[in-house]
DNA sequence: CCAAATTCTTATCTTAAGTTAACGTTTTGA
DNA sequence: TCAAAACGTTAACTTAAGATAAGAATTTGG
């Protein structure tokens, strides 16, 4: 995929919410970057702040925490999804977590100055603070619905739901990975997992 | 406490974070109700949509779910926070919660149709994203720490940070509510309890 | 002011999840 | 291509949490 193509599907994606001049696009545009991330590497790292938020147009990624020498994977984002770690982009922290390649991955990124001087632009001022009070309302509806999840269903029962509706991360993504999702070990999905299969045996 | 003494809190409190002419404020004002949530009294029930976002002005409120009959306490908000549904409020959808008042509670609330309003004005609407952009991902960062304690935290850790940072929550609300908030049952948080006394006993 | 409801703790029993380890299978990368 | 690593399942055991119920202390409302 070629950064021309990479960036036109970025307009395309922001478009299903907040339609956009070419004026406005042509403001926009080179303050964005496109950028590779191979499988395996990190788009942020514990320690350092993470300076972007990144659209993901091509492949998938995996956040997650290091604790006890243990990785615990908070959540997955494919392709048309925005990627950060919002409180250390927001706050200008060190990030606490990884986010990092699971499969080649193609971005397209906004750093946090860039942002800032769009926000601050007459003519895309306005329209770059609505774009982003989409994304991190998009984002906090998907946060509050897991933790609705946490407080009121039971690993297996978050698990079915999963199965319901997270298609895409059942097939593209190794079971440990889902069971911390879920917040559980992956010795016991597997056991859900049976239990499941007995059932509609 | 009187409604101007109310949309004055609620103008500081913005301007915590996003100055405000007076000539914007005047033209907000008009838009923005106050209004009277006696304890026990629904801010927002399952079945209907939110239609407000709400600052707590004055007092506090609860944030359940109720399932199997039970009562599922998500989170609290107290003096100076933002209360919604926000799922429902955003995408109309009917809620699936309720947001109750712990005590007798103030709000300042603006409703979807006047923050559209809002949004669409020429001499406040850039502002207006950018307030609610920023709400937004305050409530973001939030949702996001919470997560993050759910999937790498055992509920004894949880309980733990809580005494070291939310001594509020501790202090006003009830020990099965705040059981449930770390997603596990009051039982359970009693024994927690039982063994922290005895550690540090 | 007092009866009823609520709240918290404690105990018992049950159930589910964590831990560790072993084993076969699949994937990976040198 | 082939050895090493990663993955998923299963088993045995340990630990913690859920469910239920009872009782004491506190709060609430009429």
């Amino acid at each position: 995929m070629d950064t021309l193509t990479a960036l036109n599907q970025f307009r395309e994606h922001i478009q299903t919410f907040v339609p956009l001049t070419d004026t406005e696009w042509q403001v926009i545009v080179p303050y964005l970057e496109v950028s590779v991330l191979k499988k395996k590497k990190n788009f942020v790292e514990p320690g350092k702040v993470c300076n972007q938020i990144g659209l993901v147009v091509k492949g998938s990624v995996r956040f997650f925490h290091v604790k006890d020498g243990e990785e615990i994977t908070g959540y997955f984002c494919f392709e048309n999804e925005f990627i950060s770690s919002y409180k250390s982009f927001l706050t200008r922290q060190p990030a606490i977590n990884y986010i990092q390649a699971l499969e080649d991955s193609i971005l397209v990124t906004l750093n946090y100055n860039n942002t800032q001087q769009l926000y601050a632009d007459d003519l895309v001022g306005h329209k770059m603070e609505r774009i982003y009070r989409l994304v991190a309302e998009h984002y906090l509806i998907c946060y509050e619905d897991r933790v609705t999840s946490f407080i009121t269903q039971s690993p297996e029962e978050r698990y079915n739901k999963l199965l319901e509706t997270g298609g895409e991360v059942l097939q593209r993504i190794p079971q440990h990975y889902v069971a911390n999702f879920l917040g559980i070990t992956p010795v016991s999905l597997s056991r859900i997992r049976r239990r499941i299969m007995k059932i509609s045996a």
